[in-house]
DNA sequence: CGATAGTTCGAAACCGATTTAGAATAAAAG
DNA sequence: CTTTTATTCTAAATCGGTTTCGAACTATCG
């Protein structure tokens, strides 16, 4: 058989297909025998709406866009942002709202194009580089975004207590006996000066001054540029008794680099990350790091998200922090 | 402004609404001076097709739908399941079409309407559990369908070859002079009994016999499951030196459960795993694994349905085997 | 009882494209 | 110069809903 239409709904309840729509979309001008007619017949009848012709007319599409770009390549295998984004997907539907990934603009101008066409409704950014044009267009655009773990002005963004974070790890370190102390931080974001404040807060607390050898920027979520960056502090006439990451993933890279080196943790040389995926908790020894509520967060920016827009007007922007949790493993020696 | 529709163009252009749609997508009766002009008018006003009016004629959404269920709960975090699922997705945007995740049906009867509702041109399905009804139903709907590591009659498939993988994993221990091999192997499926004829054809053709509790089934991807498996292994009278695991994740469960009885790895129980995610990588001992490529298996999915879509009389269901490839790491010590 | 208000419903326009069937024109053939 | 054929274009129907505005009817009121 055809696909049922409200038409023929309208057909076997003797009404017209304006009053179908409406019983079954909740207006008030329907009498309550009536919409209990349409309902059954509808159910009967495996009644299933047209989301295109839905869409056409409401100029609406319950459907949200999550933009991920990852440039490291490595695709959804970063396990901190499929939490978020598996998470941000459950609630999202909880709300009849289904996920698109604009992923790619191939074929369209640009992520902006891409979501016009399929009318997002909003959007999640969980990028890589926010710096991207195609991204500051996005943001820019008539489009609600609600955006992971950066700060746009004006707009809504969702991302850990950061600042907490990086302090937590720094005090613990200290609290360990450490003095020398470095810090391989992520490129210049709003969430990299937010960790470094939270590491000088600690560290001047302590009263603990930080040699400029011992900052070192490497990109995020890329190990090789951790790498790199352990290489270069181990390679310092006073190499440093600690070595904060930028993230759990990046610390691989330290790690792998330490190995080499023939450097045992934490003998040798102590180590926090950040992000306390799943990965850190099975290295031997347990990475020490700071959890970051992934679902939470992924949670929060979605519920952000379908408030901003089904409220467009009296929604305001919002920058919302979520807890996070200091997982001490093994990492790091007393001294 | 507003935003550009066909008519805009067609009054621009002093021709028919008609004329713009057909210049615009290739129609023969069209003369190359209108067409041209066409298509430029087209470019300067930033035009953008609606998707959903052309949904809403043509009946097709270049839309595919992913259905990914998890049972564990573990979201996307899997990493090979992200991975089949990104590469997947990568392969279709190339040709026009865009995600939608179907893992829901919630506010929908059932994963089949859920398809139905968004008009999805073919889906995907990427499932810890093929048993379900909702999976079944829409295996069996009008909807194209490939399947990742199933295998349904008269449906396409992708999978590893997980008989020459397992078997290599086999041949591998028995190489290094195991020959008490126990097997924790998956739950009852496709996938499943091709793995255990791989291993049994390398037992055979050593001439080795598996006692019966040498065999334990434990669910994929649960590594609690795993680990009790494995402490059921290391009670035996006689405990196996060789533990082979249903994949990398679950593994995972049996090394912590091996830490627990104080048995080291590979120097008192040899193990191996089964996917060769990252994370297997990174262990130490590096695990020995069979790797799949889920970047190829996640394209060739999404090849193969497109093909289905776009040629639904004449393509023909298949069962396609993407090779992997033995990692050897340092879990399996010679004896 | 006529006027007014309130309820319940339907006609019709509309969203923005696609596509069929045929019109108009030009070119070729007889 | 008429007829045929090809070429290029358009009118109009259609996809399946939503929504406005007014019609029809009933109930209430003075």
């Amino acid at each position: 058989m055809r696909v049922i239409t409200i038409k023929d709904i309208s057909k076997k309840c003797g009404v017209s297909p304006a009053t179908v729509s409406k019983a079954l979309n909740g207006y008030g001008d329907i009498s309550e025998a009536t919409r209990e007619l349409i309902q059954k017949t509808a159910q009967e009848m495996h009644y299933l709406p047209n989301a295109a012709a839905r869409q056409l007319k409401t100029n609406t599409s319950h459907n949200i866009g999550i933009v991920y770009v990852d440039q490291t390549g490595s695709g959804l295998a970063h396990e901190y942002f499929s939490g978020v984004i598996d998470s941000a997907k459950e609630e999202a539907e909880k709300s009849g709202y289904d996920i698109t990934f604009i992923s790619s603009s191939i074929g369209y101008g640009s992520y902006v194009e891409h979501c016009r066409y399929r009318k997002c409704d909003g959007v999640l950014i969980v990028s890589d580089d926010f710096m991207s044009r195609q991204v500051q267009e996005l943001v820019n655009s008539e489009i609600p975004t609600v955006i992971i773990d950066y700060i746009f002005d004006g707009h809504s963004s969702v991302l850990s207590k950061n600042v907490d974070g990086s302090y937590a790890l720094t005090k613990y370190l200290i609290g360990k006996g450490h003095r020398k102390i470095a810090f391989i931080h992520g490129e210049t974001t709003s969430v990299t000066s937010k960790r470094l404040s939270g590491f000088y807060n600690a560290c001047s607390e302590e009263g603990i001054k930080i040699p400029e050898d011992y900052m070192i920027e490497a990109r995020y979520h890329d190990p090789s540029a951790s790498a790199e960056a352990t290489r270069k502090l181990m390679m310092l006439r006073t190499p440093p008794t600690a070595i904060m990451y930028p993230d759990d993933y990046s610390y691989l890279g330290g790690m792998m680099e330490l190995e080499r080196l023939n450097l045992s943790i934490p003998e040798d040389v102590s180590v926090v990350g950040f992000d306390g995926i799943h990965l850190s908790q099975v290295l031997r020894p347990k990475l020490t790091t700071y959890y970051q509520d992934a679902p939470k967060i992924g949670k929060i920016s979605a519920k952000k998200l379908i408030h901003t827009i089904e409220h467009k007007k009296t929604s305001v922007a919002e920058e919302l922090e979520i807890p996070g949790k200091l997982l001490i493993g093994g990492s790091v020696a007393q001294i």
